[in-house]
DNA sequence: GAAACTCGCGCCCTCTGCTGGGCTACC
DNA sequence: AGGTAGCCCAGCAGAGGGCGCGAGTTTC
C-alpha cells in the first residue's frame, strides 16, 4: 500500500452527461458518455448480450473508453458504476476490458455468474496526485486470465460526493473510500446510501490506476468485480453491505462441486470461515501513521517496529552475538541460522534442509528445473530474482564493482574480490594437485588441469617413440620426457649413444671411413669427381656394392 | 485488541564452477 | 615461424545463507 495522501478535484468526476445532450452533440465531446438507463429511458433497445450491449454502445459512439496518460506509460482511468434494466444484470457482473489500442477498443466480459452489473465509462485524465491510493485486488477467478497478469489497480476514490466535499490529501484515502465506510458499516451499521450520497450508487464513482505489465504494453485491461448496484438493487445496511458482499462471494465458489470460498473485495484475499473474512478487512484499516515516512499500519505493534527501522532501536537482542533486531521473529532466525542450526524445512529429494521455507522452496526449483523469471531481453531464464537481476547487468553492461587499486571494473562482486587477490596480493595461496606436483593458483583452474591431465581414458594412448601405453595423458607426456634427454641411438660397435639419428649414422661412418660425400668427395670436389667418372663416358667406376643395403663403395669395406 | 509467532517475499551477499580469450612456453 | 597445450584471467551463472520487513495467524 502506498502512501494515504490523495487528492482528487471534484472536476476530475466529472458529471454524466445526459443522454439527450449526447444526442445533441454528437462526437464533440468525447470525455462523456450516457449511461445505460439513460439509453434505456430513451427508447434504445436494450442489446442482449453484454459484449453486445457494449460493442453496441461504442460503436454508436454512446460509450467511450478514454485512455489518458498521467506520466510515463501509467494509464489513469476513471471507472463509474451504473444501474443497469434486470435484464442485463445477469450479463454484466464481472467483466474485464481489454484495449488494444484507442483506434479498435474491444471489449469483453466475462460469463456474468452474479447479481452485480459493472457497465463502466471512463472520464478525464485525474490529477497527478491520484497515483497514490489503495490497492483494489481483483478476484483470483479474473486474476487468472492472462491479461490482466502483471497489472495492478488502485482504489483511489470511490465516493463522489465524499470526493467533492473532500479534497484534502492527509489521510483521506481511509476516510473517503470505501475502505472505511465497510469498517463504519461494520461499526454504526449504516447503510450506504444513508451515509452516501443522495442517489445511492448513482453518485458513487470508482477511480482505478492501471498499470500495464511489460509485456502488455499498449495494452490496458480493467477488472471490475463487485460494484454497487443501482436502485434496481435494495442496498443493505453497511453490515450488512459486508455480509452481502460476502454471500456475494459466497455465490462464487472457485470451482464448482468444492468448499465455499470467501474473498476480500479490496483484495485478492480469500478464505473458508466469514470470520476469517472479518478479521482479514481489519488489515486494510490502517489508523496508525508513521510520522516520519506517513506509512500507515494496523496497530501500534507494526507500528512501533516499522518505527525501530527509521530509529534503529533493536529491542530483541541475541544472547550467543551481538545482533539485534526488530522483532522477536527475526531473532529466532537468526538464531537457526547462526546457532542453533535448526532447519525445519527439508527437500524431500535430496538432504537439503533450509531454515525458512522459501529458501526450500527456491531449492526445489533446482529439482525441478523451473524458472520463472525470464529475461526480456534475451532467453535466459533463472529461478530467482537475484540471479536475473544479475544477469540484466550482462545487458546494461554495467560494472558496479571496482577494484580500489586499479580501479578496474567487474560486474560481480566476486570477480573483483578474485582480482584483488590475484592481482595485488601477496603470497597467494596455490592449489596443489593431488595427482601431481602441479600448483594452480585458481582452484576452477585446477579442475580442468586434473579433468586434462589425470582423467582416465578407456583407450590407450601410445608413445610416439616406444610401444609404451598409457591410459592418462599426465602419465604419457611424463614418459614421453624420458624421451627428451634419452640417447636411445646407440652404435653397435662402441659405446657410443646419441639423441639423434642423424648423429648416429654419422658416427658410424667414422667406424666404416664413408663419406657419404665424400665417397664421392667432398661437396666442392663432387662437380670435380662427377666430371670425372660419369661425364666422361670412358670411365667406368667400380663399385663393391653392400649385400646388406646395396650401397655402393669403390672399395671393399664392412660397414 | 495487542503481542507474539509465523509466513512470505525481496534483497544482497558469498562461494562455487564453468567457459573462453589472451598469453606464453614448448615442440 | 607456426602449431599446440597449459596457465592466467575476467565473465557469468548456480546454489545457498542471512537479514529486512510487512502481513497473516495464533495466543492471551
Amino acid at each position: 500500500m502506498e502512501a494515504p495522501g490523495l487528492s482528487v478535484p471534484s472536476e476530475h468526476f466529472t458529471s454524466i452527461k445526459e443522454l439527450t445532450e449526447t444526442l445533441e452533440k454528437g462526437q464533440e465531446e468525447v470525455d462523456r458518455v450516457p449511461r445505460v438507463h439513460d439509453l434505456q429511458s430513451a427508447g434504445e433497445p436494450a442489446p442482449i448480450g453484454s459484449h453486445e450491449l457494449l460493442q453496441a454502445l461504442l460503436l454508436e459512439g454512446r460509450l467511450e473508453l478514454v485512455e489518458t496518460t498521467a506520466e510515463g506509460d501509467k494509464h489513469i482511468l476513471t471507472l463509474q458504476p451504473a444501474p443497469l434494466a434486470p435484464e442485463h444484470l445477469e450479463l454484466l457482473n464481472t467483466g474485464w476490458l481489454d484495449i488494444q489500442h484507442m483506434q479498435e477498443v474491444q471489449v469483453e466480459l466475462q460469463e456474468a455468474e452474479g447479481p452485480f452489473p459493472a457497465l463502466l465509462w471512463l472520464e478525464e485524465e485525474p490529477p497527478p496526485s491520484v497515483q497514490q491510493g489503495a490497492v483494489f485486488g481483483v478476484q483470483e477467478e479474473l486474476s487468472l486470465v492472462p491479461e490482466l497478469e502483471g497489472m495492478k489497480f488502485h482504489l483511489l476514490e470511490q465516493s463522489l460526493e465524499v470526493a467533492k466535499e473532500n479534497l484534502e490529501p492527509a489521510g483521506s484515502l481511509s476516510e473517503n473510500s470505501e475502505l472505511t465506510k465497510l469498517e463504519k458499516g461494520q461499526e454504526e451499521h449504516q447503510p450506504v446510501a444513508e451515509g452516501g450520497g443522495p442517489q445511492g450508487v448513482e453518485e458513487q464513482f470508482i477511480l482505478l490506476e492501471s498499470r500495464a505489465g511489460e509485456d502488455a504494453r499498449g495494452e490496458l485491461a480493467l477488472a471490475i468485480s463487485t460494484l454497487n448496484v443501482g436502485e434496481q438493487r435494495e442496498e443493505p445496511a453497511l453490515g450488512q453491505a459486508n455480509n452481502e458482499r460476502t454471500s456475494s462471494i459466497k455465490n462464487q465458489p472457485k470451482t464448482k462441486g468444492t468448499e465455499q470460498t470467501f474473498q476480500c473485495n479490496l483484495c485478492a484475499f480469500t478464505c473458508s470461515r466469514v470470520s476469517s473474512l472479518n478479521h482479514h478487512m481489519r488489515s486494510h484499516k490502517t489508523p496508525h501513521t508513521c510520522h516520519v515516512c506517513l506509512k500507515t499500519f494496523r496497530t501500534v505493534t507494526l507500528l512501533q517496529n516499522h518505527i525501530n527501522t527509521h530509529t534503529g532501536t533493536r529491542p530483541h537482542k541475541c544472547m550467543d552475538c551481538d545482533m539485534a533486531f526488530v522483532t522477536s521473529g527475526e531473532l529466532v532466525r537468526h538464531r537457526r541460522y547462526k546457532h542453533t542450526h535448526e532447519k525445519p524445512f527439508k527437500c524431500s529429494m535430496c538432504k537439503y534442509a533450509s531454515v525458512e521455507a522459501s529458501k526450500l522452496k527456491r531449492h526445489i526449483r533446482s529439482h525441478t528445473g523451473e524458472r520463472p523469471f525470464q529475461c526480456l531481453l534475451c532467453s535466459y531464464a533463472s529461478r530467482d530474482t537475484y540471479k536475473l537481476k544479475r544477469h540484466m547487468l550482462t545487458h546494461s553492461g554495467e560494472k558496479p564493482y571496482e577494484c580500489h587499486i586499479c580501479h578496474a571494473h567487474f560486474t560481480q562482486s566476486g570477480t573483483m574480490k578474485m582480482h584483488v587477490l590475484q592481482k595485488h596480493s601477496k603470497n597467494v595461496p596455490k592449489h596443489q594437485c593431488p595427482h601431481c606436483d602441479a600448483l594452480i593458483a585458481r582452484k576452477s583452474d585446477l579442475r580442468v588441469h586434473v579433468r586434462n591431465l589425470h582423467t582416465y581414458h578407456a583407450t590407450e594412448m601410445q608413445c610416439r617413440r616406444c610401444p609404451a601405453t598409457f591410459h592418462e595423458r599426465y602419465a604419457l607426456i611424463q614418459h614421453q620426457k624420458t624421451h627428451k634427454d634419452e640417447k636411445r641411438f646407440k652404435c653397435p660397435r662402441c659405446s657410443y649413444a646419441c639423441k639423434q639419428e642423424r648423429n648416429l649414422a654419422a658416427h658410424i661412418r667414422t667406424h666404416t671411413g664413408e663419406k657419404p660425400h665424400k665417397h664421392l668427395g667432398q661437396r666442392r670436389n663432387l662437380e670435380v669427381h662427377r666430371k670425372k667418372y660419369h661425364e666422361d663416358s670412358d670411365f667406368n667406376l667400380t663399385l663393391h656394392e653392400c649385400p646388406t643395403c646395396g650401397r655402393g663403395f669403390s672399395r671393399w669395406v664392412s660397414h
